[in-house]
DNA sequence: TCTTAAATGCAACTTTGTTGCATTTAATTT
DNA sequence: AAATTAAATGCAACAAAGTTGCATTTAAGA
């Protein structure tokens, strides 16, 4: 892993989606944020967090791309693999992890897997009420 | 569902869909049909065969967005749901359907479910070679 | 053939993401 | 504590991807 430093605009978009619920858009970091810091810098830290692997990237069917915290445990040194389910409620457009649904597959042989992309698109239990 | 044509182009780009192996990007159709029609005209068409249940609209996990033919039996009325797996090369940049790959998961109650979009990226076997 | 709503082309625009470079700053070394 | 240095930032400029409005064309039913 590349050297990598704490700055304070790091370590803010870090806790902005940690203490969030659900998945970030760049733009609605970028609003929670305040502008505190310029729009590229975000990008740059959102590249840097996923690469040390403690948020991940999600992809909407819709082609959104939004970020979540990992929640798994960082003791095992060997990349994380993401797979779980996102949820994506088309009614309120909110992106929720669903750390505990795991999908199972079987690929053919041969095929190797670096990392997957599971969106679910739908209506959430809040906005079926 | 809405009153839509037959044009050329629409049939033009779907035929391109139809025939390739792979799922193609909307800079890649219009490429491939050597600008015989506007790039508007092509997102527009593309939003349309989506509609129309003929073609599925695929988002990798870099972002990318493809469009590959269905290949479901397409007798039935209700809205098909495409939950095969898709496949995204690293090296290639290939993204292939793996129609007989269907993930099984099980959802929270209440979550209704509309769409999904399972992609999984990696290495594939001709380039694994 | 006539009619009309769907489809297209074009221009303009927005959103999203990227790159290069000068400046600033975190963290290590002296 | 000061010096060092590579990482991080800001800014400008750019590129790619997608959208919207509107005038014109065209498919398909009357």
């Amino acid at each position: 892993m590349k050297n990598t430093r704490n700055t304070i605009a790091k370590a803010a978009i870090f806790e902005l989606i940690k203490s969030s619920k659900v998945a970030l858009s760049h733009a609605e970091i970028q609003e929670l944020n305040q502008e505190a810091c310029d729009r590229v810098t975000i990008y740059r830290i959102l590249d840097r967090l996923t690469a040390e692997d403690v948020i991940h990237k999600i992809v909407t069917p819709s082609g959104t791309v939004k970020y979540a915290a990992c929640h798994h445990a960082d003791h095992e040194d060997q990349h994380h693999v993401h797979n779980h389910v996102h949820f994506n409620c088309e009614v309120c457009q909110l992106v929720t992890c669903l750390e505990n649904v795991e999908p199972t597959f079987k690929l053919p042989a041969n095929y190797k897997v670096n990392q997957v992309n599971f969106t679910v698109s739908g209506i959430c239990p809040s906005c079926a009420l």
